[in-house]
DNA sequence: CGTCTGGTTGATACGACTCAAATTTGGTGG
DNA sequence: CCACCAAATTTGAGTCGTATCAACCAGACG
């Protein structure tokens, strides 16, 4: 436990560990469990917001986790076009096994200003060793992010404009309210109307349109970087929303993502 | 090898172990890493083509791996619609990790007639805790294949029809040249224009004008389940297909998909 | 020989894009 | 605290890529 007091300053404002947090929705961790996860929170760097953490072509050195703040994974086109193909929150890390390959297919970019842990390979091997119940929750937690992949295909091949904002909306909610980032149908939302383009395969201009046509419909508030879920159900169901693919059923903890919303 | 020559009947009709083949491309193996793989092959089912492995909502039991023949993974939306997700060809691993998971949040078809090893946690373990350079090699795997979802991401959300068939094109040959089931740019493919249009996003229509398009060009011959790539290179131009994310830049093989197309 | 699945063609409609400009917001320095 | 600038959002008009709907055709199969 003095590790985790040592590293609570990194953590973020006064918030409790956001990785522990998630883990927890798959398995209860112990308190020497939740000091492991602190411990490789040692060496943290802060990026400015906009900036890359790494990019396509870089050789991996580390696994990154990110601790506070918002970043993506895109993927550049030669002709100029961009995709945001994930998206990072408190929590999550960055490939748990990436330093198996010679070089990044994409890069990671902060879209604020972010606090990320850098993590060795070797911590990842001792935390492995030494922890079986946290190995067990990091490969969920691979499980997840391959899932939530599968999930984004699926929503730039067959929804709707309409459908495929919802639809992202929904899942950052749920997301953020699994780290404690979200709660009574609010968040920040720091993305733009054009990452929200980028990350949806839309332009901004329709996007732009299609967030019109969401207020408009009662479903959402959105307005300086903070989004308001007015009717969670409801944007659940117009986009179709089956929360199933986020592996949340396990026996740490539920689905309540509907606090209050 | 004993075991290696055991299952030859089980690998498919004369050809080498997928699996093997593919591995390789990340890192050599032994006689012993070989005879292990081939000893996780010990339970083969045989699907019949257009049937479910395993359907959205079942319990995972087994990790499934390719011998022959094709599968897909694809998602359904209640309104109908539905998104091939991912493309399964022989030597192809249907997540190695699965069954920490409750229930499966997509279903697994085949294609064609298909062989698959059902291989179970147990044998899993055993083989990972036995062959550290197999274990390497089924991390690298799992990262491709993720990498390649992103990749499907990036194809949906930024490339036009004509860009996206070419892509997806390109890239079942060259993993299907990589595991010695494509050469001389010519190949089985046993997609229907309805399958192509649910992996691509696209409708059956507009795939079918797409493959005119592509064959007007010069660029295929696609005709009664036989792919032939007549101009690969330009294929790969006009798709922007940067093969990074296929890693295969290992010590093991060279991207050798050029040869003869 | 009829049936069925997969492929092809044509006509029309619409969702999302493009281009261009105006407006609002947020940050910075005087 | 205001002036200024850049970034982000909003609006409008016109176009285009892809979808939709409806036939029709060819080959495979029982």
């Amino acid at each position: 436990m003095a590790v985790l007091t040592d590293v609570r300053g990194a953590i973020g404002p006064g918030r409790a560990s956001a990785v522990a947090s998630k883990l927890e929705a798959f398995t209860r961790l112990s308190a020497d469990d939740k000091a492991a996860l602190a411990a490789i929170c040692r060496n943290v760097r802060v990026i400015d917001a906009r900036r890359d953490l790494i990019s396509e072509g870089d050789r991996p050195r580390f696994v990154h986790l990110m601790i506070d703040g918002w970043a993506c994974r895109y993927k550049q086109l030669p002709d100029g076009k961009r995709q945001i193909v994930s998206m990072f929150v408190p929590g999550d890390f960055c490939d748990v096994n990436v330093y198996i390959l010679r070089s990044m297919d994409h890069s990671i970019g902060a879209i604020t200003r972010l606090k990320v842990a850098m993590i060795t390979p070797e911590e990842m091997n001792a935390l492995t060793n030494q922890r079986p119940r946290v190995t067990q929750a990091l490969w969920w937690h691979e499980l997840v992010a391959t899932a939530i992949q599968r999930e984004w295909t699926l929503n730039l091949g067959q929804r709707s404009a309409y459908e495929r904002l919802a639809h992202l909306l929904v899942e950052l909610y749920i997301r953020l309210a699994g780290v404690g980032r979200a709660q009574d149908g609010r968040c920040d939302f720091p993305l733009t109307q054009n990452d929200l383009a980028d990350a949806t395969g839309l332009t901004a201009v329709h996007v732009n349109r299609t967030l019109q046509e969401l207020r408009r419909d009662g479903l959402i508030e959105l307005d300086r970087k903070q989004l308001r879920i007015l009717d969670l159900k409801r944007l659940m169901d117009v986009s179709m929303f089956n929360p199933n693919y986020l592996h949340l059923d396990h026996e740490g903890r539920h689905l309540d993502a509907n606090d209050g919303a």
